[in-house]
DNA sequence: ATGTAATCTTATTGATTTAGTATACTTTAG
DNA sequence: CTAAAGTATACTAAATCAATAAGATTACAT
């Protein structure tokens, strides 16, 4: 099932751990690979497409790294969903044909519809700083009662 | 994305079609393949799931065929869905992995797990009855507007 | 009994996607 | 110039998806 891919779980950690850094200094994919516990050249590929779809800036060559283009507080989780789908559009695909069907294929379509758009609702209501601040708070937990 | 398959799609709709088709009378799975649209042999794969799900009957031999095992106002889509899942529970493996990992996977698997509940949420609350009438209710329309 | 109509079971296949790895290239600070 | 970074492309092994194929089993009808 799981509607989350490890590719889209990279994805989100990464851009968490990047919230989490002092703004404004640029962050070495390696850096956040080994902090994430992600392969290193699979992080490359997701924070290029962070990049295009404009959620992450990158500084080139010695010294460079990325960053959020934008702050936490502006940036949901459903962008980054959206960032990671590879082409395929939610409900891109012909609806009058399945309209004109004799089957069921509509109703079940509707009911698809339905869930999409309460997924859709939770994600764009959650912020990366909602998700940096709620890590602080379980580190801090963490820290308090180590290893139970 | 979509978080929906072929094979979930097919079982959605073989399930109304029972649903809409008159109680106590087993219908063949070549009347549903071909009222539904889907490949005959894939369906027999799709209603021994169902089966051993527990939401479809059998009657074997000649002049068998299948029937619903409940009333459609008892069955959910939530139930089909779970039934279509192969093996892959969700959210079977370690949990406490995660929560030790320094990273931020937890965060991550904590939105998961809300994105989860909310479609479950959903599915749960659907009946098939809900389904059957919905689309009883499409086809009167349908039939008062001819192809507009 | 036997034929046949139906479900049931298992295996195979081709295409696609996933989760990486590998390799080479480009840019730029120092 | 050179080393440190990102960028780009291609490759691969494994898994999953959507079927297809072939046969076994069951039960009703005659």
């Amino acid at each position: 099932m799981s509607f989350f891919n490890a590719r889209l779980r990279y994805a989100l950690c990464a851009v968490v751990d990047l919230a989490l850094q002092p703004p404004l200094q640029s962050c070495q994919s390696r850096e956040i690979a080994t902090r994430q516990g992600i392969p290193g050249p699979y992080l490359d590929q997701i924070l290029a497409a962070l990049k295009s779809a404009g959620i992450v800036r990158s500084v080139r060559g010695a010294g460079g790294g990325y960053n959020l283009s934008r702050s936490p507080s502006k940036i949901t989780a459903g962008e980054i969903v959206k960032a990671m789908m590879r082409g395929d559009q939610l409900f891109a695909s012909g609806e009058e044909a399945i309209l004109e069907s004799s089957g069921a294929e509509w109703v079940v379509h509707e009911l698809e519809e339905r869930v999409e758009q309460s997924i859709c609702a939770i994600l764009e209501s959650v912020t990366l700083e909602d998700l940096a601040q709620r890590k602080v708070g379980l580190d801090e937990n963490l820290a308090i009662m180590p290893s139970i």
